[in-house]
DNA sequence: ATGAAAGCGCTAACAG
DNA sequence: CTGTTAGCGCTTTCAT
């Protein structure tokens, strides 16, 4: 019985040539070694069948070649497609270009303890993403103190600057808002998403308020009801808004699913969204279109997003430089469908 | 500036005592060290925050520690509460017992090159999970030719027997005949998944039907329609059977969206599900407790399946034994609530 | 109970 | 253009 796998001294034996040689050539820095020679080697290879070890390459540069997707423990996490998207873009990106995916999902505990460190201390990673953050998640500063890039993805933080690659929420209240006015809406509300801990979806509320104060439209901070980004309560938010202004004409809720909720609640008290109240969501999940009337929605492209933060996280492990941050937005879009209509 | 990272080295010299030492003591086998030294090193781990590197320590014994789970690229696989419990379970289990996790998207082309093989062949993983199989997988047969194994998780073929672990479901098409036997029915239909490429969806079909005719209940071939585990799809589904027999009173789902699917399509014709016709699911996802009415299902232990899987891998790696298949079957339970009644 | 020494498979500086 | 050599940080016989 031979040897099992072959490795790269096999290879440079059968191709007659030095392991350096063939190092060089699988590294594609092979413009210096000759055509005739390159081939021998390809071929010894392709006749070994031999690939090279991840293990013994990441070692004498210390790098695993493997990123890791930190996810908080909720309810269902990967139950979500917010985060599906997410970490599908990072995915798709990273096996482009040769990196692995690593999972790991952050119990409280995990966090207080810090293992999260262990990560990057035992090379386990050369990067580490982290979704889902939201301001109890203090404990991210400490990653600055490695040597390894931390990126914060879809969300950012007040206090301190993190690398991070957000969607544009601030466009997304905007476009929201110029969007109700321009259909002649004055009576508005809005079903906001756990502001006090997620610093993008109150960036949302306040960029929706702000330009509708710019066209003269003010928003009473009692037509402001927080939803918890989840159906039901956004139902609740919605009875109860309807109790405080029974003549409203529009809801800008801070995603789908809580559109969706509003849409119940205003089917509850027979009146029909999209007719009777222009209902706009956010993000454009994929119900979104599906939902009974096709939902207005701003599109968050999550996917995007998702791959944006691993081509920075890619430039941040090559050129080491940690210094200046990362800080980009991703475009977002409105997307005209038919839960909004002009006022009567 | 002194070195970043302590290794082995630099905690044998603070200790006073050999890298061998050290390295017993770090892999637990340290019953023949001395209390005393072992103390030694451990203040010298301490005070140097020594984190031993992954990547060293797979290369001695080509082992990564670490497995990867393989979903085939699908609409959106991660935004499935089915593969996100399955997740859940492996990983747990996983972290428990030290072994990262990696993730792999198979497309189509991915698959056709073989480069999951890659997993296996470069070290980078001591195992393979797979998920979301179906028939079209034919290709998983040549993981057999590797040392490192393979795990199907929640399904498996007729044709190979690869290792896999699997929900009963063949217990649970049982349990859901008896429920509706018992609650008096006889004219009853089933909604049924892909059965055509997924072996345990036909399972649950056979064990159903064939429970039904043990009681005397006869279900004909055409009470039996394909809903492709989605809500619209079953609704449509739904709408034929009950074309097909206006005065039907239960219907069996082989999952809880497709019995979604089915309240839709009741409703759509003034009948009320749980009432008019009965409506039991399978699988038990979060939404099935929170339907009105409240559903009737056979509970799928997903997140223990993840679990299990993981579990028998772990002793395969152990074990290296390759010969004997692990074949799992995970209990089910029926789960009463208000979507079924007696028979009026 | 502890240590010396030989790798694991690869990269990269330095020669030639 | 190609080869020599010295590690990367750890595990693991085999001695002592």
């Amino acid at each position: 019985m031979a040897k099992q796998r072959a490795n790269i001294r096999d290879v440079a034996k059968e191709s007659g040539v030095s392991l350096t040689t063939v190092s060089l050539i699988i590294n594609k820095n092979d413009q210096r070694i000759s055509e005739p020679t390159r081939q021998r080697v390809l071929d010894a290879i392709e006749k070994l069948s031999y690939t090279p070890s991840r293990l013994a390459r990441g070692l004498p540069n210390r790098r695993a070649n493997t990123l890791a997707i930190l996810v908080p423990q909720l309810q269902n996490a990967f139950a979500d497609v917010y985060f599906g998207e997410l970490i599908s873009g990072i995915y798709e990106e990273a096996a482009a270009r040769g990196f692995r995916i690593l999972l790991e999902v952050a119990r409280r505990d995990y966090i207080k303890r810090r293992e999260y460190m262990q990560l990057l201390e035992d090379c386990s990673v050369d990067g580490i993403f982290f979704l889902g953050a939201t301001e109890e998640h203090k404990f991210l500063k400490e990653f600055d103190a490695s040597d390894r890039p931390l990126l914060v993805v879809n969300n950012h933080f007040s206090q301190w600057d993190l690398h991070h690659v957000v969607c544009d929420y601030a466009a997304a209240g905007r476009d929201a808002a110029d969007h109700l006015i321009e259909l002649g809406h004055t009576r508005i509300a809005h079903i906001s998403g756990p502001n006090d801990v997620v610093l993008t979806t109150r960036e949302l509320t306040d960029a929706f308020v702000g330009r509708l104060a710019e066209h003269g439209v003010r928003l009473s901070k009692s037509m402001i009801v927080g939803g918890e980004f989840q159906v039901e309560t956004a139902k609740l938010a919605c009875d109860e808004l309807l109790e405080r202004d029974p003549d409203l004409t529009a809801i800008f809720c801070a995603n789908d699913k809580m559109a969706l909720g509003a849409y119940q609640s205003l089917r509850a008290q027979s009146k029909q969204p999209g007719k009777d109240v222009s209902i706009i969501g956010c993000d454009d999940i994929p119900v979104a279109a599906l939902s009974d009337p096709p939902m207005t929605t701003v599109r968050m492209n999550f996917f995007e997003v998702g791959a944006e933060s691993c081509r920075q996280m890619l430039k941040l492990i090559e050129t080491k430089s940690m210094d200046g941050r990362i800080n980009k937005r991703i475009p977002v879009e409105l997307v005209r469908r038919a839960s909004t209509a002009p006022i009567r």
